[in-house]
DNA sequence: ATGACGGAAGTTTTCCGA
């Protein structure tokens, strides 16, 4: 089975990558973020016509997060229960664990996979209301993951943190040293997450050094590999023994037209 | 110190992202 998250930085403009990605990267669930549209204009038949079912959580202009899928979704929910938000950020889904060709298992949580796509706030600069909020709704998502991994101990969170977990995701730590992504208390709130029970996937093999997930486009950072690691997989512990490999596929943001994050993958064992 | 680039909204510029 193989998980795998994208912020694409608007879908209007990038849906023929995200199906193009698709084809080439048949993965059994897509988090994306950043849909940048509302739920209206979501191209649910195009992704059917590729193989995948949709669940969305659209807004104009900003934020918006989707779940692709090989199997169906059961017990869908949008945004963080008990964290109030204007704003569309989070949607999660269950699916069977295992392929596609596992769907017919019957229903015991141990077969199941809870699945969280999430696009954490930007938070701007520290002080600002931006990361006043930012630091509320990282103390709100860890409150509800909380209970989720109660529910389900099959988990996996998945998304566009705008975190850096240390210096190792940063291409210049000294410039970036308590800039937005890198302070102290956006660190401490992602190590909480990861102290209820998560594992960085990523980091559970090796890779090789300055790897990150986002460029940006001014000034031929991509090129320049001038980035961040802000894109993020972490599974819980119970999924952490079926962890077979987890990469960044820089590829996508060689294309035209690029997102200016790229695709993190997951692969998990077929049970 | 500032802005670079890209997307959206919507209009000749602004806001925002990271």
């Amino acid at each position: 089975m193989k998980l795998a998250t994208w912020n694409v930085n608007s879908l209007t403009v990038r849906l023929p990558q995200v199906l193009d990605w698709l084809a080439t990267n048949p993965v059994d669930v897509l988090a994306l973020q950043e849909l940048k549209m509302t739920d209206d204009k979501f191209p649910v038949q195009a992704f059917v016509q590729a193989g995948y079912e949709a669940q969305w959580f659209g807004q104009k202009t900003y934020n918006g997060v989707a779940l692709l899928s090989r199997a169906a979704a059961t017990d869908v929910v949008k945004n963080i229960p008990g964290f109030d938000d204007d704003m569309a950020r989070v949607i999660s889904g269950t699916y069977p664990l295992g392929g596609p060709g596992s769907t017919q298992s019957t229903g015991g949580l141990q077969t199941h996979i809870r699945v969280i796509g999430a696009y954490f706030p930007n938070g701007q600069e520290p002080g600002s209301d931006k990361f006043d909020y930012k630091m509320a709704w990282l103390k709100g998502l860890r409150d509800w993951v909380r209970t989720e991994l109660q529910r389900y101990p099959n988990l996996v969170l998945m998304g566009d943190y705008n975190i850096t977990f240390d210096d190792a995701d940063v291409w210049d730590p000294v410039d970036m040293r308590d800039q937005i992504h890198c302070t102290d208390e956006e660190r401490y709130h992602l190590q909480a997450l990861v102290a209820l029970g998560l594992h960085d996937a990523l980091r559970l093999f090796p890779q090789p050094p300055k790897i990150y997930s986002w460029w940006d486009y001014r000034d031929f950072a991509f090129k320049r590999n001038r980035g961040m690691r802000i894109d993020h997989i972490l599974l819980s512990a119970a999924l952490k023994p079926s962890a077979q490999a987890c990469w960044i596929d820089k590829t996508p943001r060689k294309n035209e037209r690029p997102s200016d994050h790229t695709p993190v993958v997951l692969e998990l064992t077929e049970k």
